[in-house]
DNA sequence: TTGATTATGTTACGTAGCCTAACAAACAAA
DNA sequence: TTTGTTTGTTAGGCTACGTAACATAATCAA
């Protein structure tokens, strides 16, 4: 993830400890009462008091209703109040932009999605002319009970580099080619396979898991890890490129290029293959993976015989993954990862050659993206009205 | 990691954050003055005084001389108390047991190296004799200035999985088969190439990282990942277990079992192959991974070719783990991983197929696995002694 | 309807753990 | 010896929590 917009202001926020408790607990749950938020935080009710005076002061929380339990008097539930603001969350991808408006708690305010004229395999103007019209679009529907615009968050189809690493070398900065975020508001940059991953994890199958890794398999392959809850993002924003992995690697084999293994598991060269191998008699070949797949549901013996072996090598792929991180769980996604057809392959292949690894096909659908960097902008804003720290 | 022996005691400490922050100072400094822990810690002197009288009350400081500035009073020099008590770390290697006493700042007491009489490929029963004995013997010699015995570090040459995990799966429990270890006292078990991992991390070239990967190549082949400056260890322990690396793996191969490369890249295959490789009329082979070093050192062409393809299947394990992990630095170690003759041929393989990473040799000697476990059961009795949280 | 019971929220007040200010002690340099 | 500097302690205040007690608002049983 990168961050651009807000240099080096580090703002304490004045809240007391307890006050920040309570509203990241309303940031990461979305509503509760007095009680409830007790009861979490392990705070007393004065103290509760104490800091929702505090919050409300800023209108940081809203009070929306009241709850009664069985007997006794009823119970206050509250939810982050309209001045803490929106963000806009945009996945910028190859054939679509995605675009949500939001509040912290992730709330839906505004949506739409634009389908840009030709698929884009890499970050290009294109996508960044299209990015900007759409922020403008909404910026120009902006309601007042929204609030100030906390973010701007970005998922990109390149490596990301933080402020450590060397943004020479990515595609991340052609996103502001043609578009300029507003002064005053932080832009948050992912990797779009990374924000998938993240949205496994805040709405996905990896609810709940501190370790699990997300493996994209569509036109291209890549990876999102995270640990202890955090996504792994590497020292050149390259943490689960898993295109780099060494292939052709055997007794008598050495790669000879970098990322081959991008063009061989690649959708392309598979076609290619498949169009190769396809017997002369088995009809017409398919001409693109759905068709393939659809084939290989149906039973079709040489469009099964593709599949399973794709799916054997991404079985490989996440036997070597698992080696390396031993994550526990690894969620497959993306046009290809999402089918049935490949999940026992994968599976097999996976724990025979490594470790009891759980492997689950994702639910989440196109939305993915969007939904993983509105949780990492909403993340970015959070702290940053909270401080640093 | 696995700590056994201590179940369930979520001991909060009783001292107040300051004195938990200059006792955990003095553990990771060794010594400081009052003046310099008010710095470091941004407390107040009249803090530093009461934080200092806490802990002396337990015998946890202990004054030990006092430093002249250019002008003004003296300041004290401080360092843990004897009643913070000792630890006792110990490397179950294959052919050693090594073992080391020293105070949780890391003072050595005693040590002390036991050879095996032959090399224990697995964990086994005459390891754990060894273990019983070398720690028994040293337990003899403890001295009344030790202080309690905290903690028992063992470095294990087998995975080793947390509470979480499934140990039935591991050799982890075999170290206990003929070694029972005092009541009261926390054992903290680590696979061998974690630890000199960590070693690397407080001792060697890996100091001042936050992330880093160290690649042991010797007889077997593992990795241990430092992540935010924690060892990564794994669902199943296996993080680093790189030997299942799916090998081999191209578009005409995949593996058919389980840990291929641990063949393949392990010593004897290794010599297999110089062997049938040898030039008839190029001398009598090496008969061991040294001897082939030595001859390549000196130039010798069919010791080269070997070396110089061997690092180079060792760039491109290397290249894997930078394509999944993108750790920025990747420290050599292991008798073959050390040799200067692979460090080029693997810093040219990773480089050309991957990500922009550091790669240096350990310089680290026999010592580092022990002084691995050393570091971590320190941190363990440190946690322990601080309370939880 | 009315009191008993219970949960929620506020007020009053105590305390722990930090701070600053001021002072005492211990040193080097003038 | 005096002066200025640094270190450590004492005195006292402030903040962010806590507990105790009370006010408020609900259910429930008579």
């Amino acid at each position: 993830m990168k961050v651009a917009g807000t240099s080096g202001q580090i703002s304490r926020s004045g809240f007391t400890s307890s006050a920040r408790a309570v509203f990241r607990m309303l940031f990461s749950e979305g509503q509760a009462t007095r009680p409830q938020l007790c009861e979490a935080l392990g705070l007393s009710r004065p103290t509760m008091s104490s800091s929702m005076a505090e919050l409300d002061r800023f209108g940081y929380v809203e009070k929306i209703g009241e709850i009664q339990g069985a007997v006794g008097r009823k119970a206050a539930m509250y939810r982050l109040g309209e001045k803490v603001g929106h963000i806009i969350s945009v996945d910028a991808g190859s054939t679509h932009i995605r675009l949500r408006v939001s509040t912290l708690d992730r709330r839906l305010l505004h949506h739409r999605t634009y389908r840009l004229s030709s698929s884009q395999r890499y970050l290009g103007d294109e996508i960044s002319v299209a990015v900007a019209e759409e922020i403008e679009a909404s910026r120009q529907l902006t309601e007042a009970a929204w609030g100030p615009l906390r973010a701007i968050g970005i998922a990109l189809p390149s490596r990301v580099v933080n402020d450590d690493g060397d943004a020479r070398t990515t595609r991340q900065e052609q996103i502001f080619s043609h578009f300029t975020p507003p002064a005053d508001v932080p832009v948050v940059l992912e990797n779009n396979v990374n924000c998938a991953a993240i949205a496994e994890h805040s709405h996905g199958v990896a609810q709940g898991r501190q370790d699990f890794a997300y493996v994209q398999v569509g036109l291209k392959i890549g990876m999102g890890i995270v640990l202890r809850g955090q996504l792994l993002q590497g020292r050149n924003g390259a943490a689960g490129e898993i295109s780099h992995i060494a292939f052709p690697f055997g007794p008598n084999a050495l790669p000879a290029n970098a990322a081959e293994l991008e063009y061989y598991l690649g959708t392309e060269a598979l076609m290619a293959r498949v169009h190769q191998a396809w017997p002369a008699n088995a009809g017409t070949p398919p001409q693109d993976t759905a068709h393939l797949l659809t084939l290989a549901r149906d039973g079709h013996e040489a469009a099964n015989a593709a599949v399973e072996r794709h799916a054997r090598d991404i079985g490989a792929v996440v036997a070597t993954c698992v080696s390396i991180v031993d994550p526990g769980l690894v969620v497959l996604g993306g046009g290809i990862g999402t089918s049935p057809l490949i999940l026992p392959h994968v599976r097999d292949m996976a724990n025979r050659l490594s470790y009891p690894t759980e492997i689950q096909s994702s639910t989440l659908g196109a939305d993915a993206t969007v939904l993983g960097i509105e949780k990492l902008a909403a993340e970015h804003a959070c702290n940053l009205i909270l401080g640093a720290e």
